[in-house]
DNA sequence: ATGACTCCCAGTGGGAGA
């Protein structure tokens, strides 16, 4: 089984390198973050076209996630339940027998920020509801783009990185929190070279001089762990003339 | 460097991303 996540920085714009990516590729699942579409817009009928169920949840402007699969998910939750939240940025489903949640965690923007507090509370309300799943689902991934480098062996410059939004002390320890739940970073189950990133600035040719942080992510739980094939993060598509800021990240399961 | 780039909604600029 292969699953994989994809920050597509506006599936509008991404569409075609989507649509190419998936025939590429197969995945099972594919989650997407970043959709920035309303569900009314949502391209469902260009990706049952190219084999592909959807599962979608997005609005204006902003945010949107998506669950792509070749055979129908179940189960099919849209964010956090109980959690007040008016942006959508969680979607999970059960797909071939694995919980899949697909989440687009907030940014922060900076430390100082309202949206840093949301961050944080935000992140305590995923921890709340995934030891719930991870209970109700031992076979559970969870992936997408957490906007956390866990530690700075996934940053390019940890100096220059050292306590800014993504690579604070507070969000690692959101991210550890997570692994404590029975978690494991699917990418570190694997030897990888080093300076590998998931995310490249847009600006000063960051992609070029490899100037990036790894904050895409995939937890699989104890259960799957063992059957965990490989872990890489595609960065092929980084190289297109129009590429999200975001590469994919794929998983193999047995 | 208070930047850089890209996307969106808007509307001849500004917010947000990370």
């Amino acid at each position: 089984m292969k699953l994989a996540t994809w920050n597509v920085n506006s599936l509008s714009v991404r569409l075609p390198q989507v649509l190419d990516w998936l025939a590429a590729h197969q995945p099972d699942a594919l989650c997407l973050q970043e959709t920035k579409l309303t569900d009314d817009k949502f391209p469902h009928a260009e990706l049952t076209a190219a084999g592909y169920e959807s599962q979608w949840f997005g609005q204006k402007t902003y945010n949107g996630v998506a669950l792509l699969t070749r055979t129908p998910a179940t189960e099919v939750t849209k964010n956090i339940p109980g959690l007040d939240d008016p942006q959508a940025r969680v979607i999970a489903g059960t797909v071939q027998g694995v919980r899949v949640i697909g989440a687009y965690i907030p940014n922060g923007q900076s430390t100082d920020s309202d949206k840093f507090v949301y961050k944080l509370r935000w992140l305590d309300a995923l921890r709340a509801w995934v030891a719930q799943q991870v209970a109700l689902y031992p076979r559970l991934v969870l992936v997408g783009d957490y906007n956390i480098a866990p530690e700075d062996r996934d940053v390019h410059d940890p100096v220059a990185w050292a306590g800014q939004v993504l690579c604070t002390p507070e969000e690692r320890a959101h991210f550890k929190g997570l692994i404590d739940l029975g978690l494991h970073d699917a990418f570190r189950l694997f030897e990888q070279p080093p300076k590998s990133w998931s995310w490249w600035d847009y600006r000063n040719l960051a992609f070029r001089k490899n100037q990036g942080l790894r904050i895409d992510h995939i937890l699989v739980t104890d259960a799957l762990k063992a059957g965990v094939k490989s872990c890489v993060i595609d960065k092929l598509p980084r190289k297109n003339e129009r590429p999200s800021d975001h590469a994919p990240v794929i998983v193999e399961l047995d």
